[in-house]
DNA sequence: TCTGGGGTCCTAGGACCC
DNA sequence: TCTGGGGTCCTAGGACCC
């Protein structure tokens, strides 16, 4: 927690749907709702008009038709959202070089590196005036509710208190007054169940939560947690506003309209997926070693299995293959409404080995040729590992660089690996799959 | 025909290694 | 032959967030 009131929070108002209506005003001031189009959809978002009829996020559309039927039902149109909030989130970084996005809707923006004369309670409110008028300006016209505080926890607090289209400050000093007649779930990772363990030993609000000692939280809701809530219930909050968080996992999922009782069919879903993840992967440079399937049966148990391997891939008919080796072990009688399939173990083999102790001095930077469509260049030096095919395009100070490529995906990935490395063989063509 | 999709973090047990 | 402890990696599941 800082002395000053120096985080911003920002949210914006009813996003998606908010959007919507700035794109058609014929919904506008009319209910709208964006998601829970589906047989099996929720709301993602409902706008203001829609929340008067008891619509809200993650409700399942049967019932949101059922209080609100003649709200505006749509899907969804995403790039209008990323387009919005990247216009936003520029908007942000003109105040602030430190911008940490949650989602396309919500961001921290730390004052403390924006150029304010200094951070005194009047100060940050009118940059967080200054802010909000400038989010309805390049967004046009769209309005978000802003909190401001000493730490992110507050903040974050501070902009649930006034929305929509409000602002709240938290003068330093002041926030276990603001915090300790709050219920237990205002605290964010405080959801059902753990409010509920909370309910049983008796905890309700902030003040309870205080009242209780750092080992008897611990010893309720394990090491991690307990300690984290011991300290949020004292206002104790010093996480740092960060800017560029890397991506930990890639993954796609369905949940289908009818239960999938077909094997068959199954693997080719999850061919589809897998090919979407790999696609996804090469476009941000991520590759990973972990394969993960999740499943969710007919009753809504959930169920998943994974596999490491020894290096990481990015190609789609590989992650495919084993995401289909991963299904052949779990029984699917009684049916199956979920399929999802995912990438974690995240790694980037060229930045690894440009930082590797071998490489320290010296300057890879590998210039690309053009990139090869479905045949090898000739004369190119093809090499493969247990992943793929791929061929060389430059080698030096022990590294040798390969493009990974596959007759389905092209182009492939870049990826570096030491000269010595046991995984690069010579080129055989790849089993047929 | 209650219960999305894309993520993050934590726990707990077993394997394995020193 | 009665007995370790710590650290790391992997897997499965669960809570939570927007």
């Amino acid at each position: 927690m800082r002395s000053t009131a120096s985080i911003l929070h920002l949210d914006l108002d009813a996003f998606f749907a908010a959007v919507e209506q700035r794109d058609k005003p014929s919904l506008r001031g009319k209910p709208v709702i964006v998601g829970g189009t589906g047989g099996r959809g929720v709301v993602s978002t409902a706008s203001y008009e829609a929340r008067k009829y008891g619509v809200g996020s993650a409700m399942s559309g049967r019932e949101a038709r059922a209080r609100c039927p003649h709200a505006a039902f749509l899907s969804g149109r995403f790039h209008a959202y990323r387009a919005t909030s990247k216009l936003v989130m520029q908007a942000l970084r003109d105040l602030s070089p430190l911008v940490e996005p949650l989602s396309l809707d919500e961001a921290f923006v730390d004052l403390a590196a924006a150029d304010l004369p200094d951070l005194e309670v009047d100060t940050v409110t009118a940059a967080g005036a200054e802010l909000r008028r400038r989010v309805q300006e390049v967004t046009g016209g769209l309005t978000a509710t802003v909190g401001i505080a000493s730490s992110k926890f507050l903040a974050k607090v501070a902009s649930e208190l006034d929305k929509p289209d409000g602002m709240t400050v938290v003068p330093p000093g002041t926030e276990l007054d603001l915090l300790r007649p709050m219920k237990v779930k205002v605290i964010p990772g405080v959801g059902p169940a753990t409010a509920e363990r909370l309910r049983r030993a008796g905890i309700h609000t902030v003040a309870e939560l205080e009242a209780v000692t750092e080992d008897e939280l611990v010893r309720l809701l394990g090491q991690a947690q307990g300690h984290g809530l011991w300290q949020l219930a004292r206002a104790q909050d010093s996480r740092p506003v960060v800017a560029e968080r890397e991506a930990k996992s890639i993954s796609v999922e369905g949940t289908y309209d009818s239960d999938l009782t077909d094997r068959r069919l199954m693997e080719g879903l999850l061919t589809r997926q897998a090919r979407e993840v790999g696609t996804r992967m090469r476009k941000n440079g991520h590759s990973g070693r972990t394969i993960t399937i999740k499943v969710r049966l007919h009753d809504f148990t959930t169920l998943s299995r994974s596999s490491t391997l020894t290096s990481p891939t990015d190609d789609g008919a590989t992650i495919a293959r084993i995401a289909r080796s991963l299904l052949a072990d779990l029984d699917t009688t009684g049916g199956v409404r979920l399929l999802g399939v995912g990438v974690s173990g995240l790694a980037d083999w060229v930045q690894e080995d440009l930082f590797g102790a071998d490489a320290e001095d010296e300057e890879v930077e590998v210039v690309l040729p053009e990139p090869p469509r479905r045949t090898w260049p000739p004369g190119a030096d093809v090499v493969h590992d247990e992943l793929g095919a791929g061929w060389v395009w430059g080698s030096g100070a022990g590294v040798v660089t390969v493009r990974f490529e596959t007759a389905d995906t092209p182009p492939g990935p870049v990826r570096s690996f030491r000269a010595d490395d046991p995984a690069l063989r010579r080129f055989e063509p790849p089993p047929e799959d």
